[in-house]
DNA sequence: GTCTATATGGGGATAGAC
DNA sequence: GTCTATCCCCATATAGAC
């Protein structure tokens, strides 16, 4: 395999001259690479890494399929961009608790941030699970590390909160996943749940809905009253 | 195509005479269709439809490509067999609850089946998440029949349980949901779970343990006692 | 019943024209 | 930077030998 100069390597914010014109050195490749990015999204998260083609993501982003490939070299490298992108996203609009923190709101806050994020991102959520369930090859390492320290931290914050008496004596590290699994449900099994409610699709109140609900039983299960 | 009139074609119970010898016809047919099929869920289950490979699903099996193909002439219905295999077997594990029931006891129960069957059955759990995430391109008549008539049945008998007081007025179909995310989450996330608790695998104390976790939980969060 | 050989199509990836 | 043509491999599926 030839190594590509070009594929693959981040953009910079600097300006050249060529010839006469002065012009941003890839605005056409951000652009590009953000309609790849978003149809990768969407044909590796309903066909997982091994169903997806090049071929239909270079459709659904109205490219050439060469044309993609000159982008991201391969296809592995497509699938990692893709993650790259997903967990910076999802570290952005990430909040965090604190041991000084309210529990029931601040374990209120976390459900209906996940739930939010289930809405605004059920392709990131359903390409995660997808990887999950398919043995994490690409994202092994990132479980092991970055989520793993992750929960570590969070689980002590409500042990405190627990040997603090503020909240009933229940596994941190389960109630973690108890609100990963229960909020998550929304984005991944989405058809599932539509056909069994007969509806066509989402509407907003149905996550606020679903929000209040988990809210309600994970609270009130952990000893906490719901904040006002 | 031609249609193979051997393939795809359940077994029957009797007996034949051919030549000298008495042989049940079939006995090599269906031991074979079992390995298929059970390789053909772990394949399944890590790839997903488009993703999986006869190839593999055969060399898993230990059998010859040709030979499964011998045996389901062709990938969809493989994968269709599958399921009705895989529903097949939940029906029978299955246990119902009924207005008569005691809400701690029965929802107990449900919590801790469920979570058996994510220690039982990792693969058969993944493969229908998995199918599901993709749209459920072949589960969506049962989404829209079985499945929405056996929630409305279940809703209807914690709604009595609700209006006579018995337990705290939350969503019956909500709790349904949760019900199922909550302890799917460790057959279909089970690497993640695996990586952040830093374990190599899992034992039976942890699906205990979690479905302990879970009762404890939903129950007090339904404003239910749990049961002795 | 079982396996080999093969037809046919599509997939990833590259070379090179423009 | 962009797109066409193409290589090579592997997939499904079938025909037919044993």
């Amino acid at each position: 395999m030839t190594y590509n100069p070009v594929a693959d390597t981040p953009l910079e914010g600097t300006t050249i001259k060529a010839g006469n014109r002065r012009y941003r050195p890839g605005r056409i490749r951000e652009r590009n690479r953000e309609k790849i990015l978003q149809a990768a999204e969407e044909e590796f998260a309903q066909h997982g890494f091994r169903g997806a083609t090049i071929q239909n993501i270079a459709e659904r982003a109205g490219l050439p399929k060469s044309n993609v490939l000159y982008y991201f070299s391969n296809k592995k490298r497509m699938y990692s961009a893709m993650f790259d992108d997903i967990l910076a996203r999802w570290n952005k609009v990430f909040s965090d608790i604190s041991p000084e923190d309210d529990p029931a709101e601040a374990l209120s806050n976390f459900i209906h941030t996940k739930v939010e994020m289930s809405r605004r991102y059920p392709l990131a959520s359903r390409l995660f699970a997808m990887e999950i369930i398919q043995g994490a090859p690409f994202l092994l390492d990132h479980l092991r590390t970055s989520m793993r320290e992750w929960v570590r931290g969070r689980a002590e914050v409500i042990q405190r909160w627990i040997d603090d008496g503020r909240m009933a004596a229940v596994d941190p590290v389960q109630l973690i996943f108890l609100v990963w699994s229960s909020t998550q449900h929304y984005a991944d099994f989405q058809v599932q749940i539509l056909m069994v409610e007969n509806k066509a699709e989402y509407e907003k109140r149905d996550f606020d809905h679903a929000a209040e609900f988990l809210t309600d039983v994970i609270l009130k299960g952990c000893g906490l009253e719901k904040p006002t």
